[in-house]
DNA sequence: CAAGTTATTGAAAGTCGTTTTCAAAAGACC
DNA sequence: GGTCTTTTGAAAACGACTTTCAATAACTTG
């Protein structure tokens, strides 16, 4: 699966003539080892484990290329950080997040997506991407407070 | 209606122990004026179109006590720039964008809040917020393209 | 309404995430 | 190896916003 994605990255590189360089494959290594929504300061942290002589614009730009390689998806929180995540061909989902702890839950729902199909026909567009973030609290985080 | 929202600040100024004055009223004035989703550059050189001598710091500040005050909500869209919109009581809405000419289509859904409500309460959480923007190509942008 | 107190203002400096610049280093191809 | 390009890291630049601070304006009180 991780062999997988860098296939794809690898081929991603030699459509667009990109050469293959020490430098992402750590960073893809790094990213690829991860679960969560990180942040680039976060990633670049993992990736200095690895390679402490690596630069923090290696880490924007590289992302930016799984992005485009359709390996990562960027998300943006109210944090005003970009965030990257995993993001598998043909799936999509949204977030719930606690407004506590951070917490991010992903959920999909079919009959939303669909009626948000049905909204943009209305208006006769053509709909290409979206964005929903719920915000609470957490079980957790509700009886604290 | 504008008077409405004037008293209601004035309202919130008062139990805030706010002074009033010169700019915060013009500042009002001009945000009152408007019917779309202006940032705060543009709001800013709108007002200085009444009030040359006004300062951007105190655009940024005065469009945060409206926010608090209950009669404009903030929002972010993909450019990087905070917006504000007015918000009338009770009202709620969210966002069609053209990628294409940035033209956006305010819509209400109340089928898609339910199913938000019932995601929320199927994780445990207390839902307080929630962010959807849907993005595409209006029908001039896509007869164009 | 003058004096005293405190909030507000505008300009400029600071912050923070991100991007760009540029010279050195590394990869690709011969 | 030699040549041609891409990539890299450090540092500077950027852009949106926030903070600082001294001057000014708004309230309060006498
Ligand atoms: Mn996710
Ligand atoms: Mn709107
Ligand atoms: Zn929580
Ligand atoms: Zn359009």
């Amino acid at each position: 699966m991780i062999l997988e994605k860098k296939k794809t990255f690898n081929a991603f590189a030699a459509r667009q003539g990109l050469r293959s360089t020490r430098q992402r494959d750590i960073i893809l290594d790094v990213f690829l080892a991860t679960h969560e929504h990180l942040s680039v300061e976060e990633l670049y942290l993992k990736v200095k484990a690895s390679q402490p002589g690596i630069g923090q614009a290696t880490v924007y730009r590289t992302l930016k290329l799984f992005v485009e390689a359709g390996l990562a998806r960027e998300m943006m929180l109210p944090d005003g950080q970009t965030r990257y995540e995993h993001q598998l061909v043909g799936e999509h989902h949204d977030h719930l997040i606690c407004t506590g702890c951070n917490a991010i839950i992903e959920f999909e729902d079919e009959q939303i997506e669909q009626l948000q199909r049905d909204i943009a026909k209305r208006h006769g567009f053509s709909l290409t991407a979206h964005k929903m973030q719920l915000f609470g609290l957490c079980p957790a985080c509700s009886s604290k407070a």
